[in-house]
DNA sequence: ACGATGATGAAC
DNA sequence: TTCATCATCGTA
């Protein structure tokens, strides 16, 4: 079973969107290969009341992305270094995303991008084959049992509420 | 354990 | 204009 997860299947709430996605596959083209990556660790942002999302105060020439219909990308480049990859989740104007952090053999989302060489030309593409990447339901069932939900990292400034906020799913 | 990296946005 | 950030690597 190989099948390609639509827009639809993003457009929810991100925390429902986050506990689906992991055992799905990230999917890179890369030339005239495709390399599959199982999702092994990913990150909820939801909302503009989030303190921890990019999106804490309004939109910025930054998140816009964010702020898009489901299904898109939003990729930003951080500390100098490394790319983020994010794709958006829920209704247009209603800014919510999902950190992929990490995928089966590659942990720290940084490396992920690097590894996967992706960077800001697909930010703000919807995911799929004409950008080169996109994810793919391959059949595999995670168990409940078998996520673990523990904050989110990183994110020391998001205070007491937003910061111990289980938004961080892993397998 | 700590500095280098160096885009982006908010605080000052 | 200065500072902190949804990390990671190299050096100590």
């Amino acid at each position: 079973m190989r099948r390609k997860l639509k827009k639809e299947f993003f457009d929810r709430s991100a925390i429902k969107v986050a506990g689906k996605l992991l055992g799905k596959y990230l999917v890179r083209k890369i030339g005239v290969k495709n390399r599959a990556y199982m999702i092994t660790e990913v990150e909820v942002y939801d909302g503009h009341k989030d303190k921890a999302s990019h999106a804490r105060s309004g939109k910025t020439k930054r998140n816009w992305p964010m702020y898009g219909p489901a299904g898109k990308f939003y990729i930003y480049f951080t500390y100098g270094m490394h790319h983020m990859l994010n794709i958006v989740c829920g209704k247009k104007e209603y800014p919510s995303a999902i950190l992929i952090r990490g995928v089966k053999d590659i942990s720290g989302p940084g490396r992920l991008t690097k590894a996967l060489k992706i960077d800001k030309k697909l930010n703000a593409l919807a995911a799929g084959p004409k950008t080169g990447l996109w994810f793919e339901d391959k059949g595999v069932r995670i168990k409940k049992s078998e996520i673990k939900r523990t904050p989110r990292v990183g994110i020391d400034h998001a205070g007491k509420y937003w910061g111990r906020k289980p938004w961080r799913f892993v397998v």
